[in-house]
Order: structure tokens, then sequence, then C-alpha cells
DNA sequence: CATTGATTGAAACGTGTGTTTGAATCGGTT
DNA sequence: AACCGATTCAAACACACGTTTCAATCAATG
């Protein structure tokens, strides 16, 4: 009798699901409270427990119920076959990741939640990172090597992958400053298409110009010497 | 008789500020526990409430303590003057910036709690932002605008500035996405360097191709509407 | 040495938290 | 109807935490 949100779920789990997630991603996991969570679901605190065993439990269902959506609703590649050239890839793939981190449409806490299991890795950072964040950065790579000219393994191929993502996170991590910064405008769907112009803009800018100078050789001796020390992690080198 | 660590500080202020910055930083202001912090300094937990009123208090007088010295310690500017050209300026920003942010050798938990506060802002976020970020933000914008030939309050200077922030602060903020990536690197003075080379290289090819196309007009109609609702925040736009 | 204010010490307090309990209720099956 | 497993409920539990207390100690001053 009781529900206070989430009436339109059926089912204590999907409604613990949907208001923790809210929750966690808004106050952190340790801020967040299973009562706080449970009184929004309209659910007893005992279904924490019962449906999920503890705290930890309802947050690592949160996650993983979450990411396989919101990749198979907005995939990377936006529909976008191998056929077509790398830089209009390349433009999808920004306004993608940007519209699918800044969009208020969307359940965008899952975005703030893996900001934070960046700076404070929990339980489920490993699995989030290999089955989420690594497939899609290796796409990202792929394009940014058609582009510059290199390998897709190479020291160039990763770093320039790195900025790119930088550029678009952020907007996402550093919303506060932004905001502060530049008072009053929101990440509406046009705000959200004319930061995606501009990332994509200067990225294509800087890997162009990295394709004129060579991947590897003509940049002075420190670059050498670092592509060396870069792979000296584990033999393999990468999966 | 029971001085853990932090030996070397003299004063039960000093001791305590030092190991609650590590503390708060590895942990986040919820999990860091009074009682840890007081004992890894060899301080009795009364002390807390004696020197900084609260817990709150000694958050706030770790934070407000350190972004000054780092400021002091490490000048965005690297001592070089207005004289030198502006692509210099901006290799040496870059630099400083990630140098202070990666290098091992500092006491780098200012950065990791200035991570935390974009994600989640307390009380102290505001003065941060005033006093630490927004004179840097400002510099950096200065030298992009020059670069890229535009005024310092163009929307194009501003997301430019952006984008070279972000790119150096992915490093710092997904630092565990890149050690699970491209793992077993550290960030030691020479890694550090190649980063920032990198960085430069890739920042300064955008901005010189944003020179070529123009500071505005040129570049399409989505580039001039949206410049309109950049700064629709308030009357002024900018500081 | 005696006095006084500042600081430290050990212990306890109150509160909010995650968790557990055991009875009550629901939905389907025999 | 009677039964039974699954689920929900109100209440309580156990614990860790921030905070407070008040006596003990220290350092300077007369």
């Amino acid at each position: 009798m009781a529900d206070r949100e989430a009436e339109h779920l059926v089912g204590t789990r999907a409604r613990l699901v949907e208001v923790a997630g809210e929750e966690f991603a808004r106050r952190g996991f340790a801020d967040a409270t299973v009562r706080a969570i449970c009184e929004r679901a309209g659910v007893n605190i005992a279904a924490v427990n019962y449906h999920f065993g503890d705290k930890a439990g309802l947050y690592r269902a949160c996650v993983q119920s979450k990411y396989e959506k919101s990749l198979a609703h907005r995939p990377p590649e936006g529909g976008l076959g191998p056929e077509r050239p790398a830089e209009e890839r390349l433009g999808v793939f920004i306004a993608t990741m940007l519209e699918r981190m800044l969009d208020s449409s969307e359940p965008a806490w899952l975005a703030r939640i893996m900001a934070r299991e960046m700076v404070q890795p929990t339980e489920v950072f490993d699995e989030m990172c290999d089955h989420f964040i690594r497939p899609q950065f290796a796409m990202l790579r792929g394009i940014v090597a058609e582009i510059i000219g290199a390998e897709a393994e190479s020291v160039t191929a990763y770093r320039a992958a790195y900025s790119v993502v930088g550029q678009c996170l952020f907007y996402k991590h550093c919303r506060a400053v932004v905001e502060r910064i530049t008072p009053g405008q929101g990440y509406d769907l046009a705000a959200v298409a004319g930061i995606a112009e501009h990332v994509t803009r200067m990225s294509l800018a800087g890997l162009r110009a990295m394709r004129e100078a060579g991947a590897d050789g003509a940049a002075g001796d420190a670059w050498a010497a670092d592509k060396a020390r870069f792979f000296s992690g584990d033999g393999r080198g990468m999966s």
C-alpha cells in the first residue's frame, strides 16, 4: 500500500534494483542506506537480504543488470559497418558515448556509478572493465589506428584512444566543474551534439597530424624508448 | 609512546592533517574512520574534536591547507613568462599538470581527493574550484585561445581547453582502467614525460587545425547556433 | 613550588547502520 | 479445505562509528 516510487515496475526485485541504482549513483555505496532504498521502493527492509543476500549483493545486481542493457540500447558502432570510412565511425562513436553518459533522458546513473568505480574500484570493477569498457575501447582503438595509419597495438594507438575517451569523460566526471565555470547550460540533446562535434573535430585533426608525422621513429628519441617501456608489464603485451 | 607514523611531524595538528589526507584520499570521506586516522597518527581520538571540531572540520583543514602548497610548489606556468610562444607554454602547462597528478614522489592524495569532489562535491568544492581550478583553467584558456586565434571567452576556447584538461585528467581519474588495459607500467617521471609529450602533440595539432578552419562561422550551421546557447546561463556570461 | 590554562588520555555515550529473526501473509497444489 | 513453499512484515539485534565527558598531564607564569 505504500509504494512511493517505481510503481511502474512489478516485483520487489525490479523495484529494488531500479531505486538502488539511482541511490548508489547519487550517494555512493557507503552513504546510500538500505533503509532509504527500501522506503523509496515501497519494500520491506528484509527484502534486500532475502533477494540479494546483503547490501553488496544488491549493488552487484544493479551494475551487472544495467551495463549490458546500456550496451544493447546504444551499440558503440551505432549500426555502422566497417565498410564506412574510419572518420565517420569515429564521429558516431564519440556521439554515442557522450549521449549515453550525458543525455538526461537515459537512466544515466550507470555512468555515474562507473565514475565512482574509477576512483574507488569495488568487486564489480574487474568484470565491468572486461565486459563493458575493454570491448568498446578495442573498437575505438581500431578506428584511431586506421586514421593514424599505425597498428592497433601500437603505443600511439593506445594513447590516441585514451585522448579521445578522456575528452568525452571529462564532461561526465567533471560535470560539477563545468557547471561552475560555465553555469546554466544543461545537457540536452542539442548541447550534447555540439560537444560531440567539437570533440570529433579536435580529435580528427590530432589524429591526422599524427599520420603525417609518421607512426614511429620520426618523432625524437624519447618516443622510441617510451614504446619499449610501454609494454613491459606482462609477457604477452595485450589480449 | 605510540606514534605509529608521521613521526617526522611535530604537533598533533600537523600529524593529523597529513595522515587524514592520505586516509580521506584512499577510503573517501565516509569510509575513512577517525579511529584509524588517530591510531595511524599516534594521537588520541578526542584530538580531532579538540583541534578541528569534528570529522568534517578535519577534512576541510586537509584540503584547504594543501592545494595552496601544491600551487606554490608547482606553478602552472612553470616559470615561463608570457613572452614565450604559446605552444611552449602549452607544453609546460600539460607537463606540470600531469606531474602534479601522477608523479608518485609527490603527496599525490590531493588530486585523488579532488577526483572524489568531482563525482560528489562537498562543502569544500566551491572554494577549491574558485581558488585552485578556475585560475589555472583561465590561464590554459588564454594559451589555447592564442593558438587558435580566437577570443579567450569564445565557446571554441572553452571547449578546446576542456579537451586538453580532459586528456590529462583521464590518466588520473581512470587510472584503474589504464592499469587493467595496459598493466604493469607505473607512473614514474619518464612515463609521465611520455604521456605529456603525446598529449601536447595531439592537442597542438587539434588547435592548429581549428585556427586554419577559422574561429567562427566557417564550420557549419550547428556551430553558430551552438554558441548562442552556450552563454545563455547568466547574463554576464563569465567572470 | 603553586597556579592556571592548554592539551592529552581512557572510557563511555548515543546514534545510525546492516543484518537477522520469527511470525504473518500470499499463491498455487493436492 | 488443507497444505506448503515462497515471500513479506514489524521488530529487534549487534556492531561500528562520531562524538562527548571528565580526569590526568603538560607548559608556562607568578
